[in-house]
DNA sequence: TAGAGCATGTAATAGGTTACATGATTAG
DNA sequence: CTAATCATGTAACCTATTACATGCTCTA
């Protein structure tokens, strides 16, 4: 028995309320666009299959000027099925950590060269710090009484402890690499 | 210019010397299980390519009683086509994170079964620490003439901080749905 | 004698992104 | 006038895993 995350992350969606496939891609952009992120390609392809599953309904919203909007509404197999994968243990995942990949080749390159690509990564974890402070800061103020809301919040903390980690190993990494740069240079320079 | 990773996964392990697929294959399972990985299906044919394209040569090994060996040894090429994946910037990278994605959705179940997901992830992450530790001492008195060693350190260093991270989430995660338990439940029982 | 390790490889399938096609309205 | 937003969808293309095929040797 094959899970498709996808399938349940769409799913989950409409577990908020009935949604088109442009509201679940704006959802994934603006709630949860630091740990998952589906493209149009997969989004349609679902909702469809849903639907012929059972695991949704379709219906269609007709506008002035715009193109009409096909909501998707969850049905109870639907939540059903939600639910049973939810408490389904979760299966071992292994990032694709790049910037680790990059420097166990780093003898490859010079010093400086990892030195520039870890600075890099630094500051690319510093924005999505301050973006996951953002989003938890619009939630709380935004969503005071959504029942919803405490589990969001875990999941913001989740982002935010996960950041400080990268950045703090980042910070240590490039104390270590400037300490080796003085190293190998002081035998030739002496100030 | 599209950038295959797993492509310069394997030059990059190339680059530590001469490597059958099936070298390559333990490589992954026995130093970098924890943060990338592929399988024979993606190993065998980028081999292929690899030499096809001049970044690697092809060498056979004959052995007794067992199979022949295809060693692969980078060419110069292909070492300077790794160095100029190696200071290309990284890209932006979206991890999935399970545990977050069932997380957002857990009003749909019991607070218990949220627990109990939480909890099974917090020791899986210790098991993952533990087995960074592993190889990190490992490393640090097998290697310790290899150049390559303060490189791979940072990255047992990433593996440390990173996996404490989830753990320290995970505690502090607990605790508020703890918390979250007794207040539902205090209205109705007393002590 | 069953299973693990050695060793290479392909085919089927699943998972996922990007580009394309279409077309109106609105904001700068 | 240009770009963004609204909105749905498909086709082509990568990327990656799993299962299969083959067959010998060594260990429990």
């Amino acid at each position: 028995m094959k899970e498709n995350k996808t399938k349940y992350s769409v799913l989950g969606i409409l577990s908020y309320g009935p949604k088109s496939g442009y509201d679940i891609k704006k959802f994934y952009q603006q709630s949860i666009a630091g740990f998952w992120s589906e493209s149009y390609g997969q989004i349609y392809p679902i909702l469809k299959r849903l639907a012929e599953e059972g695991l949704a309904t379709k219906s269609i919203q007709k506008q002035e000027g715009k193109p009409d909007r096909h909501i998707y509404a969850i049905t109870d197999k639907g939540r059903e099925e939600l639910q049973r994968w939810l408490v389904e243990p979760i299966g071992r995942y292994i990032g694709r950590h790049e910037i680790l990949l990059k420097l166990i080749f780093g003898r490859q390159i010079s010093l400086n060269g990892n030195i520039i690509q870890i600075e890099r990564f630094r500051e690319r974890q510093l924005g999505e710090l301050k973006e996951v402070e953002r989003l938890r800061k619009r939630s709380e103020t935004q969503k005071t009484d959504d029942p919803n809301l405490p589990y969001w919040l875990l999941a913001f903390d989740y982002g935010k402890h996960v950041n400080e980690a990268y950045i703090q190993w980042a910070e240590k990494a490039l104390a270590a690499l400037h300490n080796m740069e003085n190293k190998t240079s002081s035998r030739k320079e002496k100030k």
